[in-house]
DNA sequence: TTTTTACATATTGTCGACAATATGAGTTTT
DNA sequence: AAAACTCATATTGTCGACAATATGTAAAAA
């Protein structure tokens, strides 16, 4: 699974965990002031260990800070978001190339065993797409770890990953897309397995293409629907 | 230019960015451990403010925390920088595809008289690269602007070029690659010219391959020297 | 009525002290 | 002599209080 570390570090590393978590699902509201104090207070701790993780996640770009002036949860407006479907393009796109060269049979294989797996859970049960939204990310992630590259996984595990689940989050209603996103998953390992990179890496980016598609959509009716 | 803010902002802000800058420089050794006391006693802080800055060095990975244990310096070893360098293909190859079309004229005549600027520079002061160097990162960011990805922009410009000026400090002393690069330079600006998106992301890919073979051999000389 | 100013309040920024934890030297045990 | 243990020391983690700055409200001026 992504990220679901109990966090049993320092306060300030439990408080970015904590936070991070109310973000990204929405329990606080994207441009949401952070009030210090009152956040220290409800997790049971001084104000050090919570500005400490106010600036961890500030670099995370889940908060932007203003000297003098408190934190806010960032605003994902759809410039940022596309912004961001763009670099993941880039990036998963080349995660997927190399990863065609360094994945052995046996992670290949266990890519197949989560598409299965993803599969029994939408047939299951049809509408609660939350579980295959998390699915989703695990095989991602599971092809940018197989690239080796390291940095990559970084970014794209404690960064870009946090930013993608909270835009989920928001538009998660009407998530009719988990179908062809399957399909399009066993293209791409299948092209893994055949040990073809570039192949995987123009699948790879089509399905992002289209993932943005989707969500360029939403966030348009979002925005008619509030005019 | 690039990052060279007075800073004065909060203490932590400036204790962040003096910090990075005396890592970037190697004032600060690679692996060194940093002592918060030292540093907040050095800067004329309280130790809280240094904290946090250490935490935003974190999250641009300058610094590596382990918790209970303190902060070090990160260590740049060849695998690392490997990864640095596939990154940045990626995304400068996709910022110079998006930059093709996105540039103003304008901002194309600003990049060539940028080379111009670069040229005289290199005859005039044909050892000390140093300025080069740094000219190197502007011409780099000037594209990456030009994407108009606000994402790109921070991801490359807070933090991966930092690392890139940390390597270039450690391996600065035979840098005699400013002639070819300055020749790379030159056709990546036609090809954003012409707007062709296609040509400039591959003419930038090469660039970015050809300087990390050239930064490669140097780490290889220099742990044989080492050895 | 609108704008400006002054002030009380709330919030952020900073510091110093103390507690918890790691580090390393010296001692004991095998 | 090597390994394991003990304890003094250094360093990190945390808190509460105070200073500096912003925010919102109400009175005064236009």
């Amino acid at each position: 699974m992504l990220s679901h570390t109990p966090e049993q570090g320092t306060l300030a590393d439990i408080a970015s965990h904590r936070l991070a978590q109310s973000i990204v699902t929405g329990e606080l509201a994207q441009g949401q002031k952070l009030n210090e104090a009152e956040l220290a207070e409800r997790f049971g701790m001084g104000r050090g260990p919570l500005r400490e993780a106010l600036r961890h996640l500030e670099g995370m770009r889940l908060v932007k800070r203003i000297p003098n002036a408190g934190a806010r949860v960032v605003v994902l407006d759809r410039k940022t978001l596309s912004d961001l479907y763009a670099v993941r393009e880039a990036l998963e796109g080349m995660a997927c190339r190399i990863a065609a060269t360094q994945m052995s049979d046996g992670e290949i294989e266990q890519l197949r065993k989560l598409l299965d797996h993803h599969e029994v859970q939408i047939k299951k049960q049809g509408g609660k797409v939350y579980a295959q939204s998390e699915g989703d990310l695990d095989f991602h992630f599971q092809i940018v770890r197989g690239s080796r590259n390291q940095m990559l996984m970084d970014m794209l595990g404690s960064e870009q990953y946090q930013l993608l689940r909270m835009c989920r989050h928001r538009t998660s209603r009407n998530a009719q897309r988990t179908g062809p996103a399957l399909q399009q998953h066993r293209q791409i390992v299948e092209a893994l397995a055949q040990r073809d990179g570039e192949l995987a890496e123009m699948l790879m980016r089509r399905h992002i293409q289209g993932a943005w598609q989707s969500i360029d959509e939403m966030i348009s009716k979002e925005e008619e629907a509030a005019a």
